[in-house]
DNA sequence: CAGCACTAATTCA
DNA sequence: TGAATTAGTGCTG
């Protein structure tokens, strides 16, 4: 058999049926949650690169990582910025560097298309950005959903869910922040 | 070659 | 003052 074939599993969250999706030691893949497990596959095997007809099903795949994603929308503050890694072989070095950037956004924090784009090195291409973004094929594991337009606007969403689940997602994530600090913190608004 | 998950500057009311 | 328009951007179908 093909040592890179891909290798995948569908789990439960909190928020619904989860997509993860491994070629070799690298995750390649993965889908937010969805009401249907048929609708996670089909959002799943979506974002493999190529050739989903030859990805195995595997029910116990990355067990570790699996709780990680659970924990998350269970509410937990979780970092996916260095762990696992992610095959980004297919994408241009400008678009390397989008990906790289956006995962040092740290969990309940937001950054704009445009600051992703300076910290690349292409100040203007925040467009270009965008685009980068639309096609992230591991939402969550890279946080797409916390790069936010510069006017205070969300921006786009292009996985499972839309735009919904980006405001979903950065609420989400703020609540986990503001329910593990102290009330006291919140006095320094000057 | 047209079109994006964007932005900043410019142009008209 | 403020809404609408337009270049500039890097990549994809």
């Amino acid at each position: 058999m093909n040592a890179a074939t891909s290798r995948f599993t569908i789990f439960q969250t909190r928020w619904g049926h989860f997509g993860l999706a491994c070629r070799r030691e690298s995750v390649c893949a993965t889908s937010l949650p969805t009401p249907t497990r048929a609708a996670a596959q089909e959002a799943l095997l979506a974002n493999l690169p190529a050739a989903p007809a030859d990805a195995l099903f595997e029910q116990g795949l990355c067990p570790a990582l699996q709780q990680r994603i659970i924990a998350y929308f269970e509410g937990e503050n979780v970092d996916f910025s260095t762990d696992p890694g992610v095959d980004l072989a297919s994408y241009s070095s400008f678009g390397q560097a989008i990906m790289a950037g956006c995962r040092q956004i740290a969990f309940g924090q937001t950054r704009t298309y445009s600051e992703l784009a300076h910290h690349a090195g292409r100040p203007g291409a925040a467009r270009a950005v965008g685009g980068t973004m639309a096609r992230n094929p591991v939402p969550l594991i890279v946080p797409c959903h916390r790069v936010v337009r510069t006017d205070g606007g969300l921006g786009g969403f292009s996985a499972s869910g839309g735009i919904a689940t980006k405001r979903r997602m950065l609420l989400h994530e703020q609540n986990a922040i503001a329910a593990a600090m102290p009330p006291a913190a919140l006095v320094v608004t000057a």
